[in-house]
DNA sequence: TCCCATTATGTGTATTATGCACATAATAAG
DNA sequence: CTTATTATGTGCATAATACACATAATGGGA
């Protein structure tokens, strides 16, 4: 990939940094695009899946218990389609389904302790794969990203 | 969505918190995934573009001049489908091919004018959706974010 | 210089994934 | 007690995808 990234703006107003946001979003987005990723992931776990039941049983960990819809909303695909995929990852044991207490027309989809391992075992992986990055940040950088990022995330999706 | 983030960790060492920045970067995949994202910014921005085409114009415009075959790994998807993707786009006036000076292997796609004041329009109705939020935040801590997202992901990308 | 492995691209084709139409069940609103 | 809305899942037609293969260009090594 080349790097034609936005000019800088003048450094006077900082809000007119967001286009090189936007450009860093998308470079995000590109390396967890990158079959590569999950490859090395995998491969770094010890571990086998499918490159398209990955992301969902990781969003599965992530968000569930959740409905096959509110997952099929975030994966940006038919809910139909997201019922078929976690079909198959149920098929595998790495996920079950679940009424929710709640409202009866959901069946929750979550982790089993199979599918708990694989998510574990990839977190792991990550910490590893991450480590040597990591060392070269100060603490207080990191935190830093961390809570900014969070704090981003979180008025994007819900700005009040 | 739920909210099942994974528990904090201990508050001495800050690099533990990998998993939580981790949770917040898939957050942002759910928010940049959502064909509703696309919708609302295409609609602010007075456009009409194919949902599959979105992001590859998007990408193009990005990391433009680029070939099919790095705009594929990039987008995990096979270098066919990305090639006859890029074709449509070619079809729609968006983009241009042309041969690469270096390379005469590649033929390096590039967003056209209207590409471009395509592109333009959805990065005005970006900063005009954002405004509201960005209102909340510091020049400070946002400039903080920019910054340290930026560095962390040419960190992941190359790591030395 | 001349192979030859590698890389970038694109087309044909088979298969798969996807989403629409539709149906069912549960809930909420009136 | 209707009636609209929401969550889920299946059948089916279509579109998207990737594999096999071909072509052209590059670069390295004999």
């Amino acid at each position: 990939m080349s790097d034609r990234r936005p000019k800088r703006a003048g450094a006077g107003k900082a809000k007119a940094q967001l286009p090189q946001l936007h450009a860093a979003i998308l470079d995000l987005l590109v390396l967890m695009n990158r079959p590569q990723q999950d490859d090395i992931l995998l491969k770094e776990a010890g571990l086998s899946l499918d490159r398209a039941l990955f992301p969902l049983l990781v969003g599965i960990e992530r968000f569930g218990p959740i409905g096959v819809v509110a997952l099929a909303e975030g994966s940006g695909r038919d809910h139909t389609t997201v019922s078929r995929q976690v079909a198959k990852l149920v098929e595998l044991g790495l996920v079950e389904r679940r009424p929710s207490a709640a409202d009866a027309r959901v069946h929750q989809a979550v982790v089993t302790k199979a599918g708990r391992r694989m998510t574990d075992a990839l977190a792991a992986a990550r910490q590893r794969l991450a480590a040597p990055v990591l060392a070269k940040w100060s603490e207080k950088d990191f935190e830093s990203l961390v809570r900014l990022l969070r704090r981003f995330v979180d008025d994007i999706a819900a700005p009040e």
